[in-house]
DNA sequence: GGTTGTGAACAAATTCACAGCG
DNA sequence: CGCTGTGAATTTGTTCACAACC
């Protein structure tokens, strides 16, 4: 038995990829899947896999599988999806407006519970149905609800700032699209997504790429 | 000596944040640097910073540091940002829309190139700058430019149609925004953003947090 | 003195390969 | 027999600590 806690970094960065593939079987109607299949549809293999899944538990049949359904709901529950959570959104320019349209956040999961913005000229505009509110109210919008994760979308020059406030309002995790490293508490976590960023990185592969492939492409099967 | 090549992958995903730290130094004048200054400024440790700038070579002095102009030329060359690239956003919708309007893909070296739909209503209009073309294009648009990069920007229901259009018309490297894995030929290269996995794994740490910080934030002074 | 560059020690992650179980 | 779960082997990445050098 190796249920035990502690999960490695890097299998909890990809339990999202095995849960929404779950999610997909499942709608497909598959209601049992063997490590060899999960590990074809979320483009790994299938040791990892197993060894990934083990770290949650016994949740697998030898000789036949795991049940969709009930695989799906344990690891729901080690992401902590089962509890309440929600998204505020700083920033209401076009980052921040797609990623409110964006409807992946809410169907996943993460209702958007405002959209904020420090221009006068933006409040009250309504995206994605909710009306985007001054950046004072933070400490209100927190108090709302529990467990809200900040994200920032806006200029790099303000997000700084945009974190002070995220944490001083409550928040503890941060999700940050600004080109900027966020000083935060120790307690407070943070995420980093830089488009740009990986744009450069599959530029350094792509330039040295005539036969040699960094080991980053989804299996080839057509 | 240990200029020689092979770049690590952990290393490569940490070069464009170097970068974009050096640009900064050097906005604000400064025209050296020591290991440990650039680590503080990137959010690592110091020890990293030299390990992975000695993957690219010599550039520094003992005793002295970094020059930052001439690291930021030899990490930008080893990037292949000294050559042309170009983007070429597929998907017209509030993502790809956000995407192209975000100024951070054109300022960082990566001109857009064009943005392509296939819807017919969507075709024709004009975002940031540019006009929204046919996906039949495509192979045109491709063939306008060299090391052009594909930025799928759809719903996950397309997605994989969309980068076989683009494998076809030429593409090697594929940012998919898409919640799905895709499956190309070997020699194609994808990385993938999925932004709810971001706020998945924010959930997994946030909810076994009370004092147990899981080394993802960033360095705390004030 | 100060800072780089790097071997060596350590830690994390991946992959292998197979025993164990249904 | 088939597939999971896992120890052991291997690979990759990080950190330490210091000699080499300016």
């Amino acid at each position: 038995m190796a249920s035990s806690r502690r999960i490695p970094e890097a299998t909890v960065a990809r339990l999202p990829v095995y849960l929404r593939t779950l999610a997909e079987a499942a709608e497909d109607g598959v209601s049992t899947i063997s490590s060899e299949r999960l590990a074809e549809l979320a483009g790994v293999n299938a040791a990892k896999v197993r060894k990934d899944l083990s770290h949650l538990g016994s949740y697998g049949t030898r000789g036949v599988g795991y049940d969709v359904d009930y695989l799906a709901y344990q690891m729901s529950r080690e992401l902590g999806l089962t509890e309440e959570r929600a998204v505020v959104i700083v920033g209401a320019g076009n980052l921040g407006q797609a990623l409110a349209n964006y409807g992946g956040f809410s169907s996943r999961g993460f209702p958007i519970l405002a959209v904020v913005d420090s221009d006068p000229a933006k409040v009250g505009r309504v995206i994605a149905g909710v009306r985007v509110r001054p950046v004072e109210d933070l400490p209100a919008i927190v108090a709302e609800a529990v467990n809200t994760i900040g994200v920032v979308a806006t200029p790099a020059g303000v997000a700084q700032s945009v974190a002070d406030r995220l944490v001083e309002a409550g928040v503890r995790s941060i999700l940050n699209f600004a080109p900027v490293v966020l000083t935060v508490p120790d307690e407070v976590l943070v995420r980093k997504v830089d488009l740009a960023t990986e744009l450069q990185i599959l530029s350094f592969y792509q330039q040295r790429s005539s036969r040699r492939s960094p080991r980053r492409s989804s299996a080839g099967a057509a």
